[in-house]
DNA sequence: CTTGAACCTGTAGCTGCTACAGGTCGCATA
DNA sequence: TATGCGACCTGTAGCAGCTACAGGTTCAAG
């Protein structure tokens, strides 16, 4: 009576956008728990599996690391409260904060000095001008 | 009557801020060239080595990749024009406002996930919501 | 029964370091 | 001159987060 249906990974792949190399990877660290095998060894996944898998997946295109992805889906698992949740993203929301930081930094920089280059066979660049010195 | 310095690993990589592991990596990588060695076998560098590894420390500052300094550095070596200097530093500027791009979309999704959260021991969570569903 | 796609394991590679272990060198001091 | 100790040496392995094989097995359709 089992109304649920049962997949092999190229499928569970297909439907998550996750890179069957990246889920086998995801088992082998513990991310993905193992799915039952087919008699000949085939991983069969199913609706508990894809549901996790899309977790993790949109936990790292908001840019959390495997690491907290596994927090996360500990609480997820435990019976989490919001409070604890918040706290770990707002944790990563700083993270994120500060990448950017030192990426508009990098930016201003190189913008500002790629502006002042004449360009062409000029001899000499601001660009490199910048990199020499300490 | 050479008036230039002579040092070892260890006050490169404290002027420079480079740690000594990564100065050996760079050589080996063929980033920074060999020095000469003393009758033990200790490195011996001078003021080339140093402007060297501060210009890439500097271009390592501003986001390049190792691939990019190489290049920057051949640029440098063989008498390089503004010109090609301005456009590899346009292609990599293009990746920094990528990235940018990138995080700044992950922080706005997060900041206002997370700021629909209520908090304390809720035991439901807007940002739990958002990392299930596909 | 055969074919061929899908799957399996295990290992090695990528970037940019960092961290050892286990040894040697060089210099100052006694 | 001996010795002690810090600075140095090589080589290897580890980190994140995958990705890409090689070389084999299984499954399902025809």
């Amino acid at each position: 009576m089992a109304a649920y249906q049962e997949f092999g990974i190229g499928e569970l792949s297909h439907c998550t956008g996750v890179n069957i190399e990246t889920v086998r990877y995801y088992e082998r660290i513990g991310l993905l728990p193992p799915p039952p095998r087919t008699g000949g060894g085939h991983r069969v996944y199913s609706d508990v599996h894809l549901k996790r898998l899309v977790f993790i997946r949109r936990s790292r295109e908001l840019g959390f690391s495997l690491d907290e992805i596994r927090n996360l889906l500990g609480m997820v698992e435990g019976g989490y409260s919001c409070g604890e949740v918040q706290e770990a993203s707002l944790a990563h929301l700083k993270t994120i904060r500060r990448k950017i930081a030192d990426l508009r930094r990098m930016e201003r920089t190189l913008a500002e000095t790629a502006a002042r280059c004449e360009g062409g066979t000029a001899p000499d660049c601001p660009i490199i001008e910048i990199l020499s010195r300490g």
